[in-house]
RNA sequence: GGGCGAUUGGCGCAGUGGUAGCGCAGCAGCUUUACACGCUGUGGGUCGGGGGUUCGAAUCCCUCAUCGCCCA
């Protein structure tokens, strides 16, 4: 057999036990097993790209996702967590015809066509599709594998083309020309949320120009794109400008394009209220091909439209000789370097303003006229109201807030995309030879009855369908399918029901065990950066196909930044592999430690550090597990409870308020607070001070017996695929025989002290089998290793963590009844906690005389209560001392040093070695510090009025404080004398 | 310009009216019945500034400042 492994070992451990989990099939749901008595739990993951690789965002999504959905399992909930991919539009299809350019295979998509581009990515789809999912699988995320979606699965696809046509039907959705948002690196269109607003720093350019009617007079007009000049069409003041109101009606010249021969065109000076006197000069110049409030000023005016940036954001031929086929920002240069050579520029000044970029190229969008599908949104007002009203909560609640203003005031959603990959619009359109032909052609289309929804004008129709037989209908009779396919967000919205089997026929969904059983799902977890992109839009899918919300809860994560708060970016180099982490750390320290540093609705800082701690934390329960199973003796054996010590009392209350503690911490999402919790329970609570205290009981190794029973991973018991337990037989039972006789007493004392021992190691199973299950949701791979390994699985029922911890119940408080049976009364808390300051303050003694930690040393402690042998075994053990002489009556000689504490005094014996200045010094600080506090108390209870309105706790309160002071102000009082003599 | 959030020891955070706390880092000591990925002890903050309410303010109100995010 294997040596003991000292340190946990997480590489071999975790993929261990997620092979198990898969086998047993412990993550998948099954609808059929929701009942009263055990609800149904769900979560929909947001799906990453399919292209996407996992990052330190998505661990701290995902994780805290798998805490909810472990914590659910082991509340004995039926729980769903459907995980999937999303295809991405811009984004896949960018990667891929980037890398295929790289690779020399093509110049541009053209050089393939449509059809192969498309085939090509799925191909890389399904080479490259599934690493983001691989790799959840390596951070221990507990999704049901078996209902892995993608947004362009057939079914799937099916259902964004059911709710468009339904859309369609309803005449929520158009075709319109319009100003859009337009990318001119991806040569599409995007939605408004997909433009980030950035500042940048450019110049305000002032040229005069001349009015036509009046020669000699001139305006200045200030622009930060003067290349757009050859596209302007007019020029606005405000009416009311006493300035320039005069001049209305006249025109002015416009310096570009040059013209040649030289006659420069006129355009008029208009009026529009919506003019700023106060911005810039006054004069705006109006350019309503390329600005959308330009656009919307030549509407009101019947403005011409000149185009002079084409899509791909280089000038044409009506922008000048000069400036065609330049690229925008080359040609701003060129206009500017045109405008001084004709003395039209009058000045130019650094700027700051702030420009859209489209959020996935990177680059200035252009506002851009176009023919674009738009989406009016349905069912606001319930989703509006679902939030305002506390249906659905929102983690924090500030963000219910946010949603409520941008829910207020939303434009219609522009959906179509000049891509190739994604969802194509499902419209057809044929244009006939005349309109009769057409009017015939209804006819047919009507008989095809809800299948197809159209419409006609003139000779050309169009119809949505999302039916098969049609498609093919179409396709075979010549119609023309819409070339663009659907923003990706636009598949997203449907996620939480349409990747349960939704079809939009009502018979069919009420039949759909999935659907009924798990939607509404429980909880989304996401970051507010999408609360617009996808949060809000599903909650106006999910009323308006569902008609109710998607999702009960929602929690905003934080944003992953480094140590100095910056984002985590690729170009900065400040982002560490997730798979690295877990390499190196272990799946569960890098959890724990992300969960540890993200407190709610705030930002985490995050610290290779933070991950540090979480395998220190593991090794932590690894080796006190490990201490445990040294004693050896029976698993969770009978709790005697005449035997029961004030600590182990104590532990047993410390463990009921951890529970307690974590009950909140969940209720409200406070994961963060939940780590703490555990963390301290474990470290302070349990290994410092009650592991320590047993050790009074526990009998000391003998030094010749041989190694105790080893913790380690071949013997914790994985079941192979019939269920039976694979390990037990030929290996060596994980427990030894029963705790060896020690100690020099007779029959009886022997028998008595190992009865005493095998009761403190029955306390600790009791609670490091309710601690394991405690952390099993965070560090879900080490609970599930030392579960076994301590052999708690072993006389649980299956489904209760026989055969994973995951199922095991989640620890409840304890009720009276339990607490009456073990008389678990709080003044074992305070009493406890008395003995523990006396521990600490002896322990201070110990350290100012620099006497070594190691060093065995004489104590006396003037008590004022008896107290049992146990508790004084214990404060002597856990002052090293030598002895502990009890003794009320003590008087105490000169070179002693001494403490109050709250259980009596405590006197340490120098022995001659007492450095009395060094001493005098200490106590003279510590009296100063007495001192303050007492006139602090003193100076409130003297204010007349304090007394009068202060409830009467806070000033009894008071009053105790100022005595308990005052007795340590005596007893340094005392030791100073004491020294001095 | 509007809204939201933050400002507490070197760092990260908790603390919503009653003695300022935790973790990390620091310092000192320690192979002590598991764990040096550990143990013990310890120093360090007039709670961003100013004003107000109150017997009493990190906490409530006003104001200013700095940083961050969202919207226009």
């Amino acid at each position: 057999m294997s040596e003991i492994p000292k340190a946990n070992e997480p590489q071999s451990v975790e993929s261990k036990w997620y092979d198990f989990w898969l086998k047993q099939e412990c993550f998948t749901a099954d609808p059929a097993r929701v009942s009263a008595t055990r609800p149904a739990y769900s979560i929909v993951i947001p799906p990453p790209n399919v292209t996407g690789v996992l990052t330190l965002g998505h661990v701290l999504n995902n994780t805290i996702q798998d805490i909810l959905a472990r914590k659910a399992r082991m509340d004995g909930k039926e729980v769903l967590w459907l995980p999937g991919t999303d295809h991405a539009g811009i984004a896949t299809q960018n990667v891929v015809e980037k890398t295929m350019k790289k690779a020399g295979e093509i110049k541009h998509r053209n050089d393939l066509g449509r059809e192969a581009l498309v085939a090509k990515i799925w191909d890389w789809k399904e080479k490259y599709g599934g690493i983001i999912l691989q790799q959840l699988k390596a951070l221990g995320a507990s999704c049901d594998w078996t209902r892995t979606r993608f947004t362009m699965d057939p079914e799937y696809s099916r259902c964004v083309q059911k709710v468009f046509v339904d859309l369609y039907k309803k005449g929520l959705i158009y075709r319109g020309k319009r100003m859009v948002n337009w990318c001119p690196a991806s040569l599409t269109a995007l939605s408004d949320e997909e433009v980030t607003m950035k500042e940048q720093k450019g110049f305000m350019y002032h040229f005069k120009v001349e009015v036509a009617e009046v020669p000699g007079t001139f305006l200045t007009i200030a622009t930060t794109r003067p290349e757009t000049i050859p596209g302007d069409t007019a020029v606005a003041v405000n009416p009311k400008d006493p300035r320039y109101a005069h001049l209305i009606g006249k025109h002015i010249v416009r310096p570009l394009p040059v013209e040649v021969p030289r006659e420069q065109k006129l355009i008029p000076i208009i009026g529009d209220d919506h003019v700023d006197f106060e911005f810039g000069t006054g004069v705006l110049k109006v350019t309503p091909a390329h600005d959308k409030a330009d656009f919307e000023i030549g509407q009101r005016h019947q403005l011409p439209v000149v185009e002079v940036i084409e899509a791909d954001g280089k000038m044409n031929a009506l922008a000048g000789q000069d400036l065609n086929g330049l690229d925008r920002f080359a040609a701003r240069k060129l206009a500017v370097e045109k405008l001084t050579e004709l003395g039209s520029l009058e000045k130019q000044e650094p700027y700051t303003n702030n420009v859209g970029y489209s959020e996935r190229a990177d680059v200035p969008i252009e506002p851009r006229l176009s023919e674009q599908w738009f989406l009016k949104y349905p069912s606001v007002d319930a989703s509006k109201k679902c939030v305002a009203g506390g249906e659905m909560k929102f983690f924090p609640d500030r963000w219910a807030k946010v949603y409520d203003h941008w829910m207020g005031g939303i434009q219609d959603w522009c959906i179509s995309r000049q891509l190739w990959w994604g969802h194509r619009i499902p419209v057809w359109t044929a244009e006939f030879p005349s309109e009769e032909i057409a009017k015939q052609s209804e006819v047919l289309l009507r008989e095809l009855g809800d299948k197809v929804t159209f419409h006609r004008e003139g000779k050309k129709i169009s119809a949505a369908t999302a039916h098969d037989g049609t498609e093919h209908f179409f396709a075979m009779h010549g119609w023309h399918q819409d070339p663009d396919v659907l923003d990706t967000w636009f598949s997203s919205w449907l996620w939480p029901f349409a990747t349960m089997g939704w079809t939009g026929d009502k018979d069919t969904d009420a039949k759909n065990p999935t659907l009924q059983a798990f939607y509404p799902t429980t909880d989304l977890v996401t970051g507010p950066d999408i609360i617009f992109f996808w949060v809000a839009r599903m909650i106006m899918a999910g009323y308006e196909y569902m008609g109710d919300l998607p999702f009960r809860n929602v929690y905003f994560t934080g944003i992953i930044r480094d140590k100095q708060g910056r984002k985590m970016s690729k170009s900065l180099g400040n982002s560490p592999d997730p798979l690295d982490l877990i390499a190196k750390y272990g799946a569960d320290a890098l959890r724990f430690g992300v969960m540890r540093a993200a407190p709610l609705g705030q930002d985490i800082l995050f610290d290779e550090q933070n991950v540090e701690l979480g395998r220190n934390f593991c090794n932590k329960l690894w080796n006190a597990c490990r201490f445990r199973q040294m004693q050896g003796g029976e698993a969770q054996g009978e709790i005697d409870v005449s035997k029961l010590r004030s600590d182990d009392k104590w532990i047993l209350l410390k463990l009921h308020a951890a529970i307690k503690e974590l009950d909140t911490a969940f209720a409200e999402y406070r994961f963060s607070d939940a780590t703490a919790t555990l963390y301290r329970f474990f470290y302070s609570e349990y290994c410092d001070w009650y592991v320590e205290s047993c050790k009074a009981v526990l009998p000391r190794p003998a030094t010749d017996a041989p190694s105790p029973s080893p913790l380690n991973g071949e013997r914790a018991g994985v079941r192979g695929e019939d269920g039976q337990d694979a390990g037990a037989v030929e290996n060596t039972p994980p427990h030894p025989g029963p705790l060896p006789p020690v100690g020099r007493g007779g029959e009886g004392e022997d028998a008595r002290k190992a009865a005493a021992a095998a009761n403190v190691v029955a306390v600790m199973d009791f609670v490091l089998s309710h601690t394991l299950r405690l952390f099993h949701p965070f560090v879900p791979f080490i609970t599930e290793e030392l579960w076994h390994g301590m052999g708690y699985a072993t006389d649980m029922p299956d489904a209760q963590g026989g055969k994973s911890i995951m199922h095991a119940p989640w620890p409840k408080p304890f009720d009276t009844d339990f607490r009456d049976h073990y008389s678990l009364d709080d003044c074992y808390l305070e009493f406890v906690n008395a003995k523990f300051d006396l521990v600490s303050k002896g322990r201070n003694l110990r350290a100012e005389a620099r006497i070594a930690a190691n060093k065995k040393v004489k104590f006396i402690f003037k008590s004022d209560r008896d107290l049992p042998p146990n508790d004084i075994e214990v404060i002597k053990l856990l002052l090293n001392a030598e002895t502990l002489e009890i003794n009320p009556e003590y008087v105490p000689g000169k070179n002693v040093s001494s403490v109050k504490a709250e259980m009596g005094e405590l006197y340490l014996p120098l022995e001659g070695h007492v450095d009395v200045a060094g001493e005098t010094v200490r106590l003279a600080k510590e009296l100063e510090k007495i001192v303050v506090e007492i006139t602090k108390v003193e100076q409130k209870l003297a204010n007349p009025s304090f007394a009068q309105k202060v409830p009467a706790e806070v000033l009894t309160e008071h009053r105790k404080r100022l005595e308990d002071w005052i007795a340590k102000r005596d007893h340094v009082q005392k030791a100073i004398d004491g020294l001095k003599e």
